[in-house]
DNA sequence: GTCTATATACGGATAGAC
DNA sequence: GTCTATCCGTATATAGAC
């Protein structure tokens, strides 16, 4: 049931990529990724040179992630656009239910460096030249959605899933809110979200 | 044209609170705050008994300004619940445009301690037992917007306003925005997201 | 490859002079 | 109230034995 074999490396990544997320950059020790790793100190450089080499794999790793479950979607010629924002949606919330810790993780540690780290990616145009912005661009052309810039669109769906799991504690808190509760309203937010959206870009006839 | 007079404690604590919002707890460093406010290290203690305690003073504000300034809108009793939305909207996004670095602080400390912080704070039912709650409820009552968790308002709102600050980097590299277009962006979305909300809300007849 | 031991530097906090 | 000097713990990283 284990899809890496257990090998010493293999079991520092996992734990690096356990702690750093919790913790961040700065709040992560490598001595307590070794611990946990079940190694020592030593050998976390033997197999990876610093620190920070070892954390931009793991930053890279989720920033891939992060973005690319959301440009893999919005590349699906197959779809219609009020198909894939609904796709986006579900498919994006059960890849957050399992990676709860990567929005906060991912959003804070690229601010802290002015998304400098970001510019050594490989999506340019990922998003911006995807088949899903076309598709708005043409349903705009034959006036069946309103004029919008595109962009607002993505920014108004990412918006809606991501920021329930980066503001968990202050959702909860305002909310008053258990953890169940909280699951049922992110759950429900599948649906709520692109039925709001699309109800919005389409014009009624 | 300056608020409070120039002493050492002043002087620290604006400081501080720079810092800190820039780089987090674990980020920031005692040196760093000392020499940007002109005195040492020394006196950073006698003000202030730890960083702990300058840390905790400083983001207390920072989430009562975050939440408060959405409270004192929600509770208005002269405001429809749309006007209301409309207010959050302009007026959070101003606020946000004065303190971009907020959004990223706040839920990153608070999602690292899981919000036992919060616990500490006096606003225990400030939202989910204001006046626009009451507003929607009656409104749902009544039949005039439709049947939604409440609570799924707000955070629909609040994502849609917040994430453009939380997750800047990310934005103007998926949308290959420059400062100024992005801020075009935020500036539309003081309309498009409460249009889009109260749009979705409103049962046509 | 994996360990123990250690080098080196830095950070928070305090003592004590003025 | 403000400073200099310093203590003490801890963090990353490396040397070198096995």
């Amino acid at each position: 049931m284990q899809k890496a074999p257990d090998t010493a490396p293999q079991r520092i990544y996992d734990t690096a990529r356990k702690i750093f997320r919790e913790k961040g950059f700065d709040g992560a020790r490598m001595q307590e990724i070794a611990d946990e790793a079940k190694i020592n100190k030593a050998l976390l450089h033997y197999y990876f040179k610093s620190k920070e080499k070892l954390f931009q794999e793991i930053l890279r790793e989720d920033v891939m992630s992060f973005v690319g479950s959301v440009a893999f979607v919005v590349n699906n010629p197959a779809t219609t656009w009020q198909e894939k924002i609904r796709l986006i949606s579900s498919t994006y919330i059960e890849f957050l239910k399992v990676n709860p810790g990567i929005p906060i993780f991912v959003l804070n540690e690229l601010s802290r460096n002015g998304g400098a780290f970001l510019r050594e990616l490989p999506f340019p145009t990922l998003i911006r030249q995807s088949v899903f912005m076309q598709q708005i661009i043409a349903a705009q052309k034959e006036k069946e959605i309103i004029a919008i810039e595109p962009m607002q669109i993505i920014v108004t769906v990412i918006s809606g899933l991501v920021f329930p799991f980066a503001a968990k504690p202050m959702v909860m808190m305002m909310g008053g809110l258990d953890e169940q509760q909280l699951a049922k309203l992110i759950e429900e937010r599948k649906t709520l979200v692109p039925d709001m959206v699309i109800g919005f870009l389409e014009i009624k006839k």
